[in-house]
RNA sequence: GCCGAUGUAGCUCAGCUGGCUAGAGCAGCUGAUUUGUAAUCAGCAGGUCGUGGGUUCGAGUCCCUCCAUCGGCUCCA
């Protein structure tokens, strides 16, 4: 006998050699009914595997994350034996779950997989299906293993054997198919009733851009057909908040291939929420004891030496400027730390009058891929909200949590509430991609991790994810379809201090080394806004949005007293329009409701006759009846409710 | 940069297997209407069908080049 202990702490003796599913029908019909995973002493199991030791025994269903992984998982196999059976030639590599279902990764060899292949695919995988095949693991040694994928000539499969442990090799039998796989699958294929080919792509073997490009099959499965539907819904429904789309729509930005890609042409509507943003930003910084900079786009191309920036990305930027005479070479501001750096140089500074903190909404140009470009997120020219924090190591750990502290402000103030904070560190591996000695590495990992630590920060660690010269903290959000995105981030740096030679006497009168902090809230304000419009739909908090108030006159005999208003509300700060064109009033609402404006205000011979005005929030909502003076009122209030001063 | 898809009017789209002067709705302009909480009516105008080349008697439609966009990969100072 066996004991099995429960996440409710129950514990349950069971003969030996039991099974999860045996385990789950023991206690009733509906939990083995929907168990599709298992985890056993801390590892996932299948759920038909014999249970030999005393351990804790979790379940997982659909409604897990775990139920939801060894479903797609199991779905990517059955994928995979359906590609098999299409293209018999093909080289099967790895087939992992996802947030959002599953992929494979394919050799199609000759054949160019594209999406016109789906719908024959997917009517099949569901097929097989249907036949409720079972997934069986078992054990195969690694020499055995060796041999099958050789046989086929899956040098994919045999490369990543050589990487596993003799005795902890495993392969999974479905139907007629196998593959080589650690495990974690569903009962059977039955349980897979809907699924999507969602697209194709290309994906480099084990991440490296030197291996041979494979064909990624992307797909989602569901249990049921109803939540394949809804899912798409809600694609759906996310693509309406896209901010190509919005920012189109509302007149924020547009691009022009005139101009150039990547290159955001910001309009009048998108300009002045872009400067109220950074309003916003430069009076909390102000309070922060940040001072304002200003630094040219260009820059000598021994700046970028001097800081390393040149051999690092120098082949992969936009070329140098050239001067006529001289054989000058300027490069367009690619980042603002080196300027910063020698603004910081300007001058000899003293410990007494550290730290000193150079702010600049600093426009940038990057010569990014151009299959990497994507709407305002990942463009060429973009504006940081940058700064540089020259400190002592003394106040570092002080400095860092102050820069947490904006960042949280900032974030909070715009509703960003699920963000992700992610320490980004070397990658050890490779050292040759990083400058700087160890110990600065170290030093600098340290304060990161310490400070994000001390500021009670959920956080997770990336390796490898680190700028060159320096560890980062990263605030990672996510976009309308999921995609995450770094927008606030905060960097900590030894080596520009040393490249660029920057001093300050201690009070012993020697010259020290500062360190320095990069830093920036937004990230760029191009990629926050983006961010900001998927997650607002466009409906921008009310001190952000263009037009806070539509002025909506019945007829022509309403207009002069709406343009009255209109004057009174202008005179208060209140960004209002009026609506003076012979439509009805029907269409002037809809389509201020289509410019998501927040409220609305209608004058008929009514309110000019008592001076009080129905307001019409955006969406419908009837605010009720009010006078000018108290709409006024009402405005400010809730323009001071979503922005606290920090 | 790489893989796949897409590109018709300002926007959203139709245009079947190549065949008369390329269509619609919205937006725009002009006129009428002066309107009470999500689209008033009529008329007009608007497109070298992303670009360049090719096949053909004939190309929006087929083929190639390039450009851009979308979904990914790689990259992201």
């Amino acid at each position: 006998m066996i004991q099995i202990k429960f996440p409710d702490g129950v514990i349950r003796s069971y003969e030996s050699g039991i099974t999860p599913f045996q385990i789950a029908s023991s206690i009733s019909e509906g939990l083995a009914r929907n168990i599709i995973s298992a985890k056993f002493n801390g590892k996932i199991i299948e759920t038909v595997s014999q249970l030999i030791d005393n351990g804790d025994l979790t379940f997982y269903t659909w409604n897990d994350s775990e139920g939801k992984k060894a479903f797609w998982h199991s779905s990517a196999h059955l994928l995979a034996q359906t590609l098999k059976e299409f293209y018999n030639n093909i080289k099967l590599t790895i087939g992992p779950a996802i947030n959002n279902g599953f992929y494979y990764d394919v050799d199609f060899g000759e054949h160019i997989m594209s999406e016109k292949d789906f719908f024959k695919i997917e009517k099949r995988m569901i097929e097989i299906a249907r036949e409720k095949h079972e997934f069986k693991l078992r054990s195969i040694s690694k020499k055995s293993a060796l041999e099958y994928y050789t046989d086929i000539n899956n040098q994919y499969k045999v490369e990543l054997i050589k990487n596993l442990e003799d005795g902890e090799i495993t392969f999974c039998d479905h139907d007629n198919f196998t593959d080589l796989c650690k495990g974690g699958h569903i009962p059977h294929t039955g349980y897979i009733k809907a699924v999507k080919l969602m697209s194709v792509a290309g994906a480099y073997w084990r991440a490296d851009q030197n291996n041979k490009q494979l064909t990624r099959v992307y797909g989602i499965s569901f249990p049921k057909q109803k939540e394949l539907t809804e899912y798409l819904e809600l694609i759906e429904e996310a693509k309406k908040r896209d901010h190509r789309k919005l920012g189109k729509e509302l007149e924020l930005f547009t691009f022009s291939n005139k101009v150039g890609q990547g290159l955001p042409l910001w309009l009048p509507k998108g300009a002045e929420l872009r400067e109220r943003l950074e309003n916003f930003l430069k009076k909390a910084q102000k309070k922060a004891g940040y001072k304002q900079v200003i630094s040219p786009h260009i820059g000598n191309k021994e700046l970028y030496m001097t800081s390393g920036h040149y051999q690092k990305y120098g082949e992969s930027s936009f070329q140098p400027i050239t001067t006529p005479a001289d054989g000058e070479e300027f490069l367009l501001k690619p980042m603002n730390c080196p300027h910063h750096c020698e603004m910081y140089n300007a001058k000899q500074w003293s410990y007494k009058e550290l730290p000193v903190r150079y702010a600049e909404f600093g426009t940038v140009y990057r010569y990014e891929q151009s299959g990497e470009l994507h709407g305002l997120t990942r463009v060429r020219g973009f504006t940081q909200d940058d700064a540089h924090i020259f400190c002592t190591q003394d106040q570092l750990n002080s400095e860092f949590k102050n820069v947490i502290d904006l960042v949280l402000y900032v974030f909070k103030s715009l509703g960003f509430e699920n963000f992700t904070a992610q320490v980004s560190l070397r990658d050890t591996e490779n050292k040759d991609k990083y400058i700087g000695s160890d110990d600065n590495w170290k030093e600098a990992e340290n304060a990161i991790v310490n400070a994000t630590k001390e500021k009670g920060l959920n956080y997770k660690i990336e390796y490898g994810e680190a700028a060159f010269y320096g560890p980062k903290l990263d605030f990672m959000v996510k976009d309308a379809l999921g995609r995450e995105w770094q927008l606030g981030t905060i960097q900590v740096d030894y080596n520009l201090p040393e490249r660029f030679d920057l001093t300050y006497i201690d009070k012993n009168n020697e010259s020290q080394r500062p360190v320095m902090i990069h830093r920036a809230p937004f990230g760029s304000l191009e990629r926050f806004i983006a961010i900001l419009i998927e997650h607002t739909g466009g409906n921008f908090p009310l001190w952000l949005t263009a037009n806070q108030v539509s002025i909506i006159p019945v007829g022509e005999k309403h207009k002069i007293y709406g343009e009255k208003v209109l004057k009174l509300l202008e005179n208060n700060e209140i960004r209002a329009t009026i609506d003076d064109r012979s439509e009805t009033v029907g269409k002037k609402i809809r389509e201020s409701e289509l410019k998501k404006v927040p409220f609305m205000l209608i004058v008929g011979d009514e309110e000019v006759e008592r001076e009080t005005f129905p307001i019409r929030a955006h969406g419908g909502k009837d605010i009720g009846k009010m006078n000018i003076d108290d709409f006024i009122q009402f405005i400010k209030k809730k323009t001071s409710e979503n922005i606290k001063d920090f």
